[in-house]
DNA sequence: CGGTTGTTTGAACTGATTCAATCTGTGTGG
DNA sequence: CCACACAGATTGAATCAGTTCAAACAACCG
């Protein structure tokens, strides 16, 4: 089986990519021309420590970024993830989590004192970023009760048929971006336990898998083992 | 033991608590006389429902509100609180969430459509509710920790901790303003499971309960044991 | 080829759930 | 003031889902 995938998602443009989720064109140029900077972050590798300052604002242009915290005891929770198009924006003082790649990204990073300005001068884009705010707000909603009221299969399931959504991928097949290790710090188990949930999904037919790449051949019926109502992802 | 605790929360001034939140005192005014009514939410009854229109702000005077999220299999989870002097903006379109009080409360409620220019008009309000939208994701990404990651008794203590600095109270003694079912529902358990977990911390003298009063001989090794780190609270 | 990362499997264990019963305050109406 | 209903807390026993530890295996990379 695969063990590295190629990033075989396609790098977007961003500008288009805010001109869909809803902003204005003219004010999607005056983003796309703000000064700042392409940078290749590479998986596994820190990329942003927790307790850093923050004083960024960051689009996924291609890849898979996640957030993450550690507890005291050094178990590692990833708390949010940010696919093409998406963004992480700045915040003042030190921040709480790290970020990390997934996937091989092109990350556009802006300095905040560039930022600001923009979206001051701005107010429709205020309300751009306030709904975006409020789609991430939503999923980590959902994200709790994930992982506080789903059974392992569901949880897993459930990040399954997310994560296709947020990938725009069809219903009937998706390629997996993250290892059983990656599944398990966004669900809270064991990656032990995730190689097991994928087994059973295997065994009762609800996927296929050929390496990251999964089939699934009644998607209705997937949804519902997950749990999944794809309405908050708007 | 007391079952049904007065209201034990003080009511406060929005315009007070607003201001000592960080915004400017002309703008909190601004926000004290809109249009709004006040409103008076009783425990356990429904008040706002999962798929409704959310074209309301509201802000807590007293009391305890929650916000929640079932399960299709019917299991609740709840996703945050808001404690006094916090708020919950308008989201364009249908809540994902329902909305409970806790506590008997006090709520000041006013339209979005009356809310939404004021914030439109003055760029010093937007950072400000902007702060709060991240303390609230502060706060969302260390319950996910919670849930994820720790374990029973991390996870009661842990949400403890952090009522208390939320309720403004001291390290050593607190009135905890929750039933064990509503413990579970936060932190992804059984009430059954709380209530060993309660007995546990007494066992260890890690707390001493009279009722819902809790006293706490050593906050520091409290803490220690819920992996309480405070800064995420700001 | 050797090193590294990720996946798979087994066996033993344990923390938490489930189900069911009991107990204890509180408020209500007679 | 008592009886009653009710919400919530407590406890026990059986069960089970998920963890832990350890080892083996597979795929890719330089």
């Amino acid at each position: 089986m695969s063990r590295h995938p190629k990033s075989a998602t396609t790098g977007v443009d961003l500008r288009d990519k805010l001109i869909a989720a809803g902003l204005e064109p003219h004010l999607a140029t005056i983003l796309d021309e703000m000064p700042a900077k392409f940078t290749q972050v590479e998986p596994r590798k820190p990329f942003r420590e927790e307790g850093a300052e923050r004083d960024e604002v960051m689009f996924v242009r291609s890849g898979l970024l996640c957030k993450y915290k550690s507890d005291s005891s050094g178990r590692r929770q990833i708390v949010a993830l940010r696919f093409p198009g998406e963004g992480i924006l700045p915040r003042d003082g030190l921040a709480d989590y790290g970020i990390q790649a997934i996937l091989r990204s092109e990350v556009k990073i802006g300095r905040a004192e560039d930022f600001d300005p923009i979206v001051d001068a701005h107010p429709a884009m205020q309300r751009f970023f306030w709904k975006l705010i409020q789609r991430n707000e939503a999923i980590g909603y959902e994200w709790l009760v994930n992982c506080g009221r789903r059974d392992s299969t569901a949880r897993v399931a459930h990040l399954l048929c997310e994560t296709q959504m947020r990938m725009h991928a069809g219903q009937a097949r998706m390629t997996n971006p993250f290892t059983q290790q990656q599944i398990a710090d966004i669900t809270g188990q064991t990656s032990v336990n995730v190689n097991r949930v994928f087994a059973d999904l295997e065994r009762q037919g609800l996927i296929k898998r050929r390496g990251r790449d999964i089939q699934i051949p009644d998607p209705a019926e997937f949804r519902r083992v997950a749990s999944f109502q794809p309405g908050y992802l708007r």
